[in-house]
DNA sequence: TGATTCCCAATTGTTGACAATTAAGAATCA
DNA sequence: TGATTCTTAATTGTCAACAATTGGGAATCA
């Protein structure tokens, strides 16, 4: 007799590491706003576990960018003015184009790590066929993710998550429009060519200006969104 | 009557904040070694302070990558494998180039920014004519951490702090025999140079170059000792 | 009335006790 | 004897109480 399939695996993590995933998603989904205050009593009582590990859970979104903490008065989530958003799209950049040449050198199982890429490659491209803008959005993240996964590189994966976590708290304050899906395939594709060619630094490379263009282009709407406010 | 001067402000800093400094020095300054295990109760009574705040610094040095947990049995100092070793290289030539091209292109204050790591390569090529070959790699640092911290990148500071943390464990498990002082200060004066060129491309791509330069020669030296080992 | 001091509620910072888990050795059984 | 099951000491995981700090409003005073 075998069990193979009878049971599943009980949740093994840590209250605190529970806590943070609930609360890291709440952020990044928008359930709380930037600038929103948590306090450690009100969330564990909403969580249902201590404050001690409440606060553990806070000091690790503390690490990862998405809380600031003003000691002994609040744990607020971040607002990300336009330097900070500078700052994430230049990074997102340096970062992008390491994992580019490290895939499109064969770092990354070689044929495998390409089929993994153009499977979210198509998903993209379904996305966009199916005009649906937020799907779209969402395999954009995929696929860049994907290409910074295969490469091998787990501190590369880390230190990207963290950015990726905060651009995606900042698009929504940038209240990104639709972009025409077309234009997003077409700037993909010569993106999967590239990793395919094998040549390392221009994979690096296109992947730098890929990321700085698609930064400016978010941070010039933040300046018009700005100025727009400023007229009210 | 002016109280200036008379009295100096009390140290602020929480108990955590400093429990997380002092043993991330402990850790950096080789007075652990890697693979040696950290006791939340020992470290509370070497510390003077209790468990719970222990526990908070330790998982704060979790987060930075300085040490491993395993669940309800040890914390224990990270031992650095040559898989991590390239992670940390390739890393930091990503970072390294992004801060080299943003200084280059005068993003941080100009010609102050120039003054600033000129100090820098000043001190690296005192500490080489000397012959010290500890203040001269302590100034390799100070060099480069110099060029990033004058990028005017808050993100790109932390993130690459935390490279070279690790770095410095590295370095010493690599047992880094001390380089030609002439050599150090011959590679870094292009550097400079570059740097003033005010081409970020250019810059970025001296400054990559150069990392992975010592990255692959480090490791080199990784995989000679590892040899060596091996052998008795 | 204007500035200063005092007080208090809210919140985080710190602590020690208790619960859960691990790992290794002793005891047990085929 | 070999594998399996208990036992137990050590260690981390979680909790609830207490201390320290902050910010703002009330009370005080010139």
């Amino acid at each position: 007799m075998t069990m193979l399939g009878k049971v599943r695996p009980v949740e093994r993590r840590s209250l605190e590491t529970r806590a943070t995933d609930a609360l890291r998603e709440a952020i990044i989904g928008r359930r709380y706003a930037p600038g929103d205050r948590l306090t450690e009593t009100q969330l564990s009582e909403l969580l249902g576990i201590s404050r001690g590990t409440v606060r553990s859970a806070l000091h690790k979104l503390l690490a990862e960018g998405l809380l600031a903490q003003r000691p002994y008065a609040a744990w607020e989530v971040v607002g990300l003015t336009r330097q900070d958003a500078w700052e994430l799209f230049t990074l997102r950049s340096a970062l992008e184009g390491l994992a580019a040449e490290l895939v499109a050198e064969g770092l990354g199982d070689g044929r495998l790590a390409a089929a993994g890429i153009e499977a979210a490659f198509a998903a993209l491209a379904a996305a966009c066929d199916a005009g649906d803008g937020a799907a779209a959005d969402e395999a954009d993240f995929a696929f860049h993710k994907a290409v910074v996964a295969i490469s091998g590189h787990g501190r590369l994966l880390t230190q990207y998550e963290r950015v990726e976590a905060q651009l995606r708290m900042l698009i929504v304050v940038a209240n990104e429009a639709p972009r025409a899906t077309t234009r997003l395939v077409a700037e993909h594709r010569p993106l999967l060519e590239v990793l395919a060619s094998g040549d390392g630094a221009r994979a690096a490379a296109a992947f730098r200006a890929h990321a700085r263009h698609a930064g400016e282009a978010t941070l010039a709407r933040m300046r018009v969104d700005a100025a727009a406010r400023d007229r009210l």
